[in-house]
DNA sequence: GGATTAGATTCGTGGATGCTCATAGAATGA
DNA sequence: TCATTCTATGAGCATCCACGAATCTAATCC
Protein backbone atom coordinates (compact mmCIF):
# COMPACT_ATOMS: atom_id res chain seq x y z
CA UNK A 1 0.00 0.00 0.00
CA UNK A 2 1.35 3.29 1.29
CA UNK A 3 -0.26 4.98 -1.22
CA UNK A 4 0.56 8.19 0.29
CA UNK A 5 3.06 10.79 -0.20
CA UNK A 6 6.09 10.86 2.08
CA UNK A 7 5.46 14.18 2.18
CA UNK A 8 2.26 13.42 4.68
CA UNK A 9 4.44 12.61 7.14
CA UNK A 10 6.07 16.02 7.39
CA UNK A 11 2.39 18.15 7.26
CA UNK A 12 1.18 15.90 9.85
CA UNK A 13 3.97 16.37 12.19
CA UNK A 14 3.98 20.09 11.68
CA UNK A 15 0.10 19.52 12.39
CA UNK A 16 1.06 18.06 15.13
CA UNK A 17 3.73 20.53 16.80
CA UNK A 18 1.24 23.59 16.21
CA UNK A 19 -1.23 21.58 18.29
CA UNK A 20 0.78 21.07 21.25
CA UNK A 21 1.27 25.11 21.30
CA UNK A 22 -2.27 25.92 20.38
CA UNK A 23 -3.67 26.34 23.86
CA UNK A 24 -2.87 29.30 25.85
CA UNK A 25 -1.92 28.07 29.02
CA UNK A 26 1.21 25.81 27.61
CA UNK A 27 2.07 28.68 25.90
CA UNK A 28 2.16 30.48 29.10
CA UNK A 29 4.09 27.31 30.63
CA UNK A 30 6.45 27.73 28.13
CA UNK A 31 6.74 31.54 29.01
CA UNK A 32 7.42 30.90 32.45
CA UNK A 33 10.27 28.14 31.86
CA UNK A 34 12.56 30.63 29.70
CA UNK A 35 13.77 32.07 32.83
CA UNK A 36 14.89 28.87 34.24
CA UNK A 37 13.73 25.58 35.38
CA UNK A 38 11.00 25.98 37.72
CA UNK A 39 9.00 22.76 40.30
CA UNK A 40 4.91 22.73 39.55
CA UNK A 41 4.38 24.58 42.42
CA UNK A 42 6.09 27.57 41.26
CA UNK A 43 4.07 27.68 37.93
CA UNK A 44 1.13 27.34 39.78
CA UNK A 45 1.59 30.10 41.55
CA UNK A 46 2.20 31.83 37.95
CA UNK A 47 -0.60 30.68 36.13
CA UNK A 48 -4.31 30.84 36.82
CA UNK A 49 -5.36 26.87 36.74
CA UNK A 50 -5.78 24.05 38.87
CA UNK A 51 -2.82 21.44 39.97
CA UNK A 52 -4.35 18.48 37.98
CA UNK A 53 -4.52 20.39 35.01
CA UNK A 54 -1.07 21.55 35.05
CA UNK A 55 0.15 18.30 35.69
CA UNK A 56 -1.50 17.25 32.44
CA UNK A 57 -0.21 19.82 30.27
CA UNK A 58 3.04 19.72 31.46
CA UNK A 59 2.94 15.95 30.60
CA UNK A 60 1.82 16.60 27.26
CA UNK A 61 4.32 19.26 26.95
CA UNK A 62 6.98 16.49 28.28
CA UNK A 63 5.83 14.13 25.98
CA UNK A 64 6.17 16.39 22.91
CA UNK A 65 10.07 16.44 23.78
CA UNK A 66 9.57 20.08 24.49
CA UNK A 67 10.63 20.08 28.51
CA UNK A 68 12.35 18.29 30.44
CA UNK A 69 11.94 16.31 33.39
CA UNK A 70 14.11 16.44 36.42
CA UNK A 71 12.87 14.78 40.29
CA UNK A 72 14.20 16.65 43.69
CA UNK A 73 12.89 15.02 46.81
CA UNK A 74 9.21 15.60 46.40
CA UNK A 75 9.29 18.08 44.02
CA UNK A 76 9.48 17.65 40.04
CA UNK A 77 11.78 20.60 38.26
CA UNK A 78 10.77 21.43 35.01
CA UNK A 79 12.74 23.02 31.84
CA UNK A 80 12.69 24.13 28.21
CA UNK A 81 14.23 21.00 26.38
CA UNK A 82 13.56 22.39 22.98
CA UNK A 83 15.34 25.25 22.28
CA UNK A 84 13.99 25.45 18.86
CA UNK A 85 10.23 25.23 20.28
CA UNK A 86 11.26 28.46 22.84
CA UNK A 87 12.92 30.26 20.06
CA UNK A 88 9.89 29.73 17.52
CA UNK A 89 7.50 30.93 20.39
CA UNK A 90 9.09 33.77 21.19
CA UNK A 91 9.39 35.00 17.21
CA UNK A 92 5.51 34.49 16.99
CA UNK A 93 4.73 35.74 20.30
CA UNK A 94 6.69 39.37 19.30
CA UNK A 95 4.97 39.68 16.40
CA UNK A 96 1.83 39.01 17.40
CA UNK A 97 2.26 41.48 20.10
CA UNK A 98 3.16 43.71 17.66
CA UNK A 99 0.20 43.40 15.48
CA UNK A 100 -2.36 43.65 18.38
CA UNK A 101 -0.72 46.79 18.85
CA UNK A 102 -0.64 49.18 21.91
CA UNK A 103 3.28 49.83 22.85
CA UNK A 104 2.78 48.97 26.36
CA UNK A 105 2.30 45.38 25.03
CA UNK A 106 4.67 45.25 23.15
CA UNK A 107 7.32 46.52 25.31
CA UNK A 108 5.85 44.23 27.78
CA UNK A 109 6.00 41.24 25.31
CA UNK A 110 9.42 41.72 25.78
CA UNK A 111 8.79 40.04 28.94
CA UNK A 112 6.83 37.78 27.62
CA UNK A 113 9.39 34.79 26.35
CA UNK A 114 12.73 36.39 27.41
CA UNK A 115 15.85 34.78 26.09
CA UNK A 116 17.29 31.81 28.34
CA UNK A 117 19.48 33.81 30.94
CA UNK A 118 22.06 31.20 30.88
CA UNK B 1 -13.13 44.15 36.04
CA UNK B 2 -10.22 42.88 33.63
CA UNK B 3 -8.34 41.38 35.91
CA UNK B 4 -6.48 39.39 33.17
CA UNK B 5 -3.21 40.35 32.56
CA UNK B 6 -2.90 42.02 28.98
CA UNK B 7 -0.63 39.63 27.98
CA UNK B 8 -3.35 37.03 27.86
CA UNK B 9 -4.60 38.48 25.03
CA UNK B 10 -1.26 37.90 23.20
CA UNK B 11 -1.05 34.12 24.10
CA UNK B 12 -4.75 33.81 23.37
CA UNK B 13 -3.82 35.01 20.00
CA UNK B 14 -1.14 33.21 18.95
CA UNK B 15 -2.62 29.88 20.45
CA UNK B 16 -5.66 30.94 17.47
CA UNK B 17 -3.00 31.20 15.31
CA UNK B 18 -1.05 27.93 15.94
CA UNK B 19 -4.67 26.16 15.90
CA UNK B 20 -5.30 27.44 12.83
CA UNK B 21 -2.42 25.41 11.49
CA UNK B 22 -2.88 22.62 13.54
CA UNK B 23 -4.16 20.32 10.41
CA UNK B 24 -2.32 18.67 7.98
CA UNK B 25 -5.12 19.73 4.78
CA UNK B 26 -4.45 23.34 5.87
CA UNK B 27 -0.36 23.17 5.95
CA UNK B 28 -1.19 21.34 2.27
CA UNK B 29 -3.08 24.41 1.27
CA UNK B 30 -0.51 26.75 2.31
CA UNK B 31 1.79 24.61 0.36
CA UNK B 32 -0.29 24.14 -2.45
CA UNK B 33 -0.52 28.20 -2.86
CA UNK B 34 3.40 29.07 -2.60
CA UNK B 35 3.94 28.87 -6.01
CA UNK B 36 0.99 31.08 -6.69
CA UNK B 37 -2.82 31.47 -6.67
CA UNK B 38 -5.12 28.98 -7.42
CA UNK B 39 -8.71 28.43 -7.58
CA UNK B 40 -10.48 25.21 -5.86
CA UNK B 41 -10.54 22.95 -8.74
CA UNK B 42 -6.70 23.60 -8.94
CA UNK B 43 -6.26 22.39 -4.78
CA UNK B 44 -8.82 19.47 -4.79
CA UNK B 45 -6.68 18.21 -7.77
CA UNK B 46 -3.44 18.17 -5.63
CA UNK B 47 -5.08 17.31 -2.38
CA UNK B 48 -7.16 14.47 -1.62
CA UNK B 49 -10.34 15.43 0.12
CA UNK B 50 -14.29 16.68 -0.45
CA UNK B 51 -14.85 19.51 -2.19
CA UNK B 52 -17.39 20.68 0.66
CA UNK B 53 -14.40 19.39 3.19
CA UNK B 54 -11.91 21.48 0.94
CA UNK B 55 -14.18 24.88 1.16
CA UNK B 56 -14.29 24.51 4.77
CA UNK B 57 -10.68 25.00 5.62
CA UNK B 58 -10.27 27.17 2.64
CA UNK B 59 -12.88 29.28 4.70
CA UNK B 60 -11.30 28.52 7.70
CA UNK B 61 -8.14 29.93 6.27
CA UNK B 62 -9.57 33.20 4.66
CA UNK B 63 -11.19 34.12 7.77
CA UNK B 64 -8.18 34.29 9.51
CA UNK B 65 -6.74 36.40 7.02
CA UNK B 66 -3.38 34.22 6.36
CA UNK B 67 -5.67 33.37 2.32
CA UNK B 68 -6.79 36.45 -0.32
CA UNK B 69 -9.75 35.07 -2.06
CA UNK B 70 -10.93 36.70 -5.92
CA UNK B 71 -14.17 35.71 -7.85
CA UNK B 72 -13.24 34.95 -11.97
CA UNK B 73 -16.55 33.93 -13.37
CA UNK B 74 -17.75 30.79 -11.85
CA UNK B 75 -14.38 30.14 -10.31
CA UNK B 76 -13.09 31.40 -6.83
CA UNK B 77 -8.91 31.82 -6.78
CA UNK B 78 -6.98 31.59 -3.61
CA UNK B 79 -3.66 33.29 -2.57
CA UNK B 80 -1.47 33.51 0.57
CA UNK B 81 -2.11 36.63 1.94
CA UNK B 82 -0.16 36.64 4.75
CA UNK B 83 3.44 36.50 3.84
CA UNK B 84 4.52 36.40 7.62
CA UNK B 85 2.37 32.94 7.61
CA UNK B 86 3.69 31.61 4.99
CA UNK B 87 7.67 32.42 6.31
CA UNK B 88 6.69 30.81 9.81
CA UNK B 89 5.27 27.41 7.92
CA UNK B 90 8.18 27.00 5.76
CA UNK B 91 10.91 27.33 8.65
CA UNK B 92 8.54 25.38 10.59
CA UNK B 93 8.15 22.81 8.34
CA UNK B 94 11.91 22.38 6.92
CA UNK B 95 13.07 22.16 10.02
CA UNK B 96 10.82 19.13 10.69
CA UNK B 97 11.56 17.39 7.47
CA UNK B 98 15.18 17.32 8.58
CA UNK B 99 14.41 16.18 11.88
CA UNK B 100 12.16 13.37 10.27
CA UNK B 101 15.33 12.33 8.87
CA UNK B 102 16.14 10.80 5.42
CA UNK B 103 18.45 13.03 2.70
CA UNK B 104 15.19 12.13 -0.05
CA UNK B 105 12.98 13.96 2.50
CA UNK B 106 14.55 17.08 3.25
CA UNK B 107 15.35 17.60 -0.40
CA UNK B 108 12.12 16.77 -1.20
CA UNK B 109 10.98 19.01 1.79
CA UNK B 110 12.48 22.53 -0.31
CA UNK B 111 9.52 21.98 -2.61
CA UNK B 112 6.97 21.76 0.52
CA UNK B 113 6.92 25.31 0.69
CA UNK B 114 8.41 26.89 -1.88
CA UNK B 115 9.31 30.42 -1.74
CA UNK B 116 6.96 32.76 -3.96
CA UNK B 117 7.70 32.74 -7.75
CA UNK B 118 7.36 36.39 -8.12
C1' DG C 1 4.15 3.33 60.79
C1' DG C 2 1.34 7.57 60.44
C1' DA C 3 0.99 12.18 58.77
C1' DT C 4 2.13 15.62 55.46
C1' DT C 5 3.46 17.61 51.18
C1' DA C 6 4.16 17.53 46.07
C1' DG C 7 2.52 15.71 41.70
C1' DA C 8 0.45 12.31 38.80
C1' DT C 9 -3.47 9.61 37.25
C1' DT C 10 -8.32 8.32 36.40
C1' DC C 11 -12.91 9.31 35.17
C1' DG C 12 -16.66 11.91 33.53
C1' DT C 13 -18.38 15.84 30.89
C1' DG C 14 -19.20 19.82 27.88
C1' DG C 15 -17.63 22.29 24.05
C1' DA C 16 -15.19 22.68 19.90
C1' DT C 17 -14.13 20.87 15.39
C1' DG C 18 -13.27 18.01 11.34
C1' DC C 19 -15.69 15.05 8.26
C1' DT C 20 -19.60 13.50 5.08
C1' DC C 21 -23.91 14.07 2.82
C1' DA C 22 -27.23 16.85 0.90
C1' DT C 23 -28.54 21.18 -0.63
C1' DA C 24 -28.16 26.02 -1.87
C1' DG C 25 -26.14 29.90 -4.39
C1' DA C 26 -23.72 32.30 -8.20
C1' DA C 27 -22.16 32.78 -12.86
C1' DT C 28 -22.18 31.22 -17.64
C1' DG C 29 -24.18 29.37 -21.86
C1' DA C 30 -27.77 27.41 -24.79
C1' DT D 1 -35.60 30.16 -18.72
C1' DC D 2 -33.25 26.01 -18.13
C1' DA D 3 -29.09 23.43 -17.65
C1' DT D 4 -24.40 23.15 -16.28
C1' DT D 5 -20.35 24.19 -13.74
C1' DC D 6 -18.05 25.84 -9.74
C1' DT D 7 -18.16 26.79 -4.99
C1' DA D 8 -20.39 27.66 -0.45
C1' DT D 9 -23.42 26.43 3.31
C1' DG D 10 -26.09 23.73 6.61
C1' DA D 11 -27.21 19.46 9.26
C1' DG D 12 -25.83 15.45 11.49
C1' DC D 13 -22.29 12.77 13.46
C1' DA D 14 -18.16 11.24 15.62
C1' DT D 15 -14.03 12.44 17.79
C1' DC D 16 -10.88 14.94 20.34
C1' DC D 17 -9.57 17.56 24.20
C1' DA D 18 -9.40 20.90 28.00
C1' DC D 19 -11.27 21.10 32.44
C1' DG D 20 -12.77 19.78 37.25
C1' DA D 21 -13.40 16.44 41.10
C1' DA D 22 -11.71 12.69 43.37
C1' DT D 23 -8.18 9.48 44.07
C1' DC D 24 -3.60 7.55 43.96
C1' DT D 25 1.60 7.51 44.27
C1' DA D 26 6.02 8.99 45.95
C1' DA D 27 9.13 11.18 49.11
C1' DT D 28 10.02 13.31 53.60
C1' DC D 29 9.54 13.99 58.56
C1' DC D 30 7.67 12.93 63.13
Amino acid sequence: MDTRPPQDAVFDAVAELFSTLSTPIRLKIISGLCSGEKNVSQLLAEIDTTQPNMSQHLSTLYRAGILGRRREGTQIFYWLQSERVATLCRAVTTQVAIELGGEDLVNSSERLLPRGLR
